[in-house]
Parts: structure tokens; sequence; C-alpha cells
RNA sequence: CGGAGAAUAGUGUAACGGUAGCACGAGUCGUUUGGGACGAUUUAGUCUGGGUUCGAAUCCCAGUUCUCCGACCA
């Protein structure tokens, strides 16, 4: 991509009122903007940012046995009368058709999942299966606040899943907590992110919550020093066991990047998600859900990943790998550059054998200096920035600078791609 | 939903009830060119609707929106 045909814009000062790093970063350097409280547009960038993360979740998903689907997000307001979630669910908006017909923007889709199941699923040899979808939610959120961090609208990964017994449920939901462990590590925040216990909700008595350690969170979470385990402050008071009294945890604040319930039967049941067992005999089916919020993973990713400078992206979810930034108006440079990019750009092998090609943004921006450049490769956050000058041609070479460190590196220019490789 | 604050140019801000100004951005010209450089010049604004007043960005009422605190958060 070239910058100087980018669609975006920084601010070189922070301006916001919000408290929010992520917040005040992500805007200020182009990736996402405002419509009104709690609802985002993802700029080009941003949108990049998100299929990243939208991939490193697919893909764990499909590992885990998940079929990806769609669903929609229009839904029948007789469906959540059945679960009694149409009166009780504060969040649920509600949306009038013509004929004054009543329908509910999914906040969720248990509603959907289960008469949908119930189409396909009859006898025990159906069991178990996993569906998923990452799709629009919509919650009408009484207060939204930090930015993407808590929304009206966003994106979401839910997954489904379906068994006979409670055993293979377990099974599955620690196949599952395994995933996600995967996916906030991939996603470059494990080191932040704790595996959490927390309430149930209505489901369950307990759930597990996967937790960011970030000052912008709003939940708050014991580490406990003794015992090492984590749980939410909503359940502290009946957390305390023989085991271990909790008297010196670490008390954090944090927030929920994913969450995951055993739903039992709580939604075959008004659905009637029923199959004829080995026996002859009809059972509910069990079923577990398991939520990622795509918009709040990547505000969680930035307020782990900054500095006074402006975003570090972790590699795996960047925009582009390599941001090629070329000094001085020459022809020399010009040229160089053009190649660099061009190389970078297309297929190579790589140590594996397979072939792959960098993401560049390539600042060809003839009317910017240097100091500018610099400052916005930095808001920008792209991990290997490349500097093609006078000075470094003089030596055959280019600069490279990863972003977040301070180590800067001559290295030939028909060297780069061997360098990069690494 | 309760409480608090705010709304002026694209952005951030200033103006006692009496000429709406500054900075950044954007445009043009020139000088610069390894950390958001400099000069000249141009551009563009009082949230909406009422009221008080000779006169309202400023005071009052209503609405809308945003931010913050709290409650809520499958």
């Amino acid at each position: 991509m070239l910058q100087s045909k980018l669609f975006y814009k920084t601010i070189k000062n922070s301006h916001l009122s919000t408290e929010s790093f992520s917040h005040d970063l992500l805007i200020r350097a182009g990736y996402i903007d405002q419509l009104m409280a709690g609802v985002y547009s993802f700029l080009p960038l941003g949108f990049l940012v998100l299929k990243k993360i939208e991939n490193i979740i697919r893909k764990e998903m499909q590992e885990a046995g998940g079929q990806e689907l769609l669903m929609p997000v229009l839904q029948p307001k007789e469906n959540w009368q059945k679960t009694e979630r149409w009166d009780a669910l504060g969040i649920l908006f509600k949306v009038k058709g013509s004929g004054d017909k009543e329908y509910a923007l999914g906040p969720t889709h248990e509603e959907v999942i289960a008469p949908l199941t119930r189409k396909f699923v009859f006898s025990y040899k159906d069991l178990p299966f996993y569906l998923f979808q990452i799709q629009t939610k919509f919650r009408d959120e009484l207060r939204v606040k930090s930015g993407i961090l808590r929304t009206k609208e966003f994106l979401m990964k839910d997954l489904y899943s379906f068994h006979k017994t409670k055993e293979d449920l377990d099974d599955y939901y620690e196949k599952i907590a395994k995933s996600y462990v995967n996916i906030f590590k991939e996603c470059g925040i494990g080191k932040h992110t704790y595996r959490t216990l927390a309430s149930g909700g209505s489901f369950s008595k307990y759930s597990d919550e996967f937790q960011t350690i970030t000052n912008a969170g709003e939940d708050i979470i014991y580490i406990c020093k003794k015992c090492g385990s984590v749980f939410n402050r909503e359940i502290k008071n009946e957390i305390q066991s023989s085991d271990c009294n909790h008297n010196n945890c670490d008390q954090k604040k944090s927030v929920e990047v994913g969450n995951i319930f055993k739903l039992g039967k709580k939604y075959s049941m008004p659905f009637d998600l029923k199959y004829t067992d080995r026996d002859g005999t009809d059972k509910a089916v069990l079923m577990g859900c398991y939520g990622i919020g795509l918009g709040r993973l990547m505000g969680a990713i930035v307020e782990t990943n900054y500095d006074e400078k402006g975003i570090i992206w972790p590699k795996s979810v960047a925009p582009f790998l390599v941001h090629l930034v070329e000094l001085d108006k020459s022809k020399k440079v010009k040229k160089t550059s053009e190649k660099l990019y061009k190389d970078l750009s297309s297929f190579i092998k790589v140590s594996n054998g397979q072939v792959k090609k960098f993401e560049v943004l390539h600042d060809d921006r003839q009317n910017k200096s240097a100091g500018e450049k610099f400052a916005e490769a930095d808001l920008l956050g792209i991990p290997y920035r490349v500097v093609v000058s006078e000075k470094t041609l003089a030596k055959n070479s280019v600069e490279v600078k990863e972003r977040g460190k301070d180590a800067i590196r001559l290295v030939k220019a028909n060297n780069l791609i061997n360098y990069l490789k690494i």
C-alpha cells in the first residue's frame, strides 16, 4: 500500500477527554472513527487489524472442530419470549417493522442457533458438533465507555457446542479454554491475560472469563499469590474455601476479552432441542457457548502495547509488517525504495518452503519532512520501519528499526528480505 | 436509569451582556529536508428551538448530543 494513497489522517496531539489510551491512539493514528457514543467505524488501517484478529480466531476455532456459519442479526420476538429474555434482558435492542411487528437485534444467538440445530439433530449419532460465526452484535448498553472497549455494536466471534453428556461438554469446554489461551497469546496479550473464574450469570454457578490487565478495564480481578487462582471480584465472597482464604491476592483492573459458559439445558429446553439416545429415550442436548469481542480485543491489544509515541502492534495483528519510509527527494532513493516495495510485496520462498509476501506500507510521500514521517510511523506502530535515504544508500544499505526497540541496524538493500525473514 | 460537566472553524481552545480571536489542520507561494521545520497569504465557526434585553457565544427555559461517576452488563 502506498501511503500517499492510504485513506487516513493522523492527529499530532492528544485532544480527547476520555481516559482510554487505546481510544486516543486509535483515533489519532486513523484506525477508527466514532459515529456516536459506543458506535465506531473501522477505517482501512483498523479494518486490516480487525481482519488479522479475525483470522487468528477463525484458525483456532477451526482447529477445535468449529464449522463457520452466519446467522441473522434480525430475529423474531417469539424466540426471545420463549426464553423469557424479551423483557428480562435490559440491553436488548427492539425494532419495529411494518405493521408494528417487533424484532430483536441479536445481542447473542442462542435464540437462533437452538431452533436452527433442532432441525438437524435427531439421534445421538448427530452429536457432538460445533458451530461458530463472526458477526455483528447489538447491545444497548446503558453506559458505553473507554472507546472500543465497550460499545453498542460490535463484532463478536460466538461459538456454540452441542453435546450428549456433561463429560463431553466439560472436555470441550477445556479444549476451547486452551484455544482461547492460544488466541490471546497469538494476539500479543498472552502475558497480560488471565483465565478468571467468574459468575455464571443465569446459566450456571460459574463461568470462565479471560481478563486482560489494564487500567482502562472496568472489571476487578484477584490473582491469589498463595494458591494461584484468579477470580473476578463479583464472586469474591463466595469463593473462600478451606484450601485458601485468599487473604494475599493481587488486585488488578482488567477488561474481559473472552468468556466461556456451560449452558447445559438452558436453551435446549425452551426450543425442544433433544436427541434420541442409543436406548431409545429422548434426551436434551447440552450446550456450551464461547464468545470473543473482536473490537474489544483490538482495544485491549493497544492498551497493553503502546508507548508515549504511539501504538506498538504485535507482528501477528499489525496492519502491515513493514513500514518502508523513503527520505530525501532523489532519483536513487525513489528507485531503490520502489524496487524494495515491489520485491517485498511479491511472493517469496521462506525457510520452511512455503511462499509468502510481506505486507508493506510504503511512505512514498515527497512533501513530508523526515521528522513528520518518523513521528507518524511511531504513531501508526508498524513492527519494522525500513528507511531508505541518501545516507543509507551511500553505504548500499537501508536502515531497519523495530518499533518499540531502540536498536537501529544497517542492512544491505539486497539482503533486506533475508533479514526480515528471520 | 440516577448524578455531574460540556457543546464556538475540520480538530483543540479564547472572548465582562457590546467588533467572534488564537493554535493546529487544509489551500497557494517560497525557503527547508534524519524526529511533526520556517515565512507570507487564503480558508472556515457560536448545537437546535424558544425567552429576557436596545443588544446574547455569554443570562433563563426546553430539546439534542458528547464526556465522566454510579447502577446495569448473556
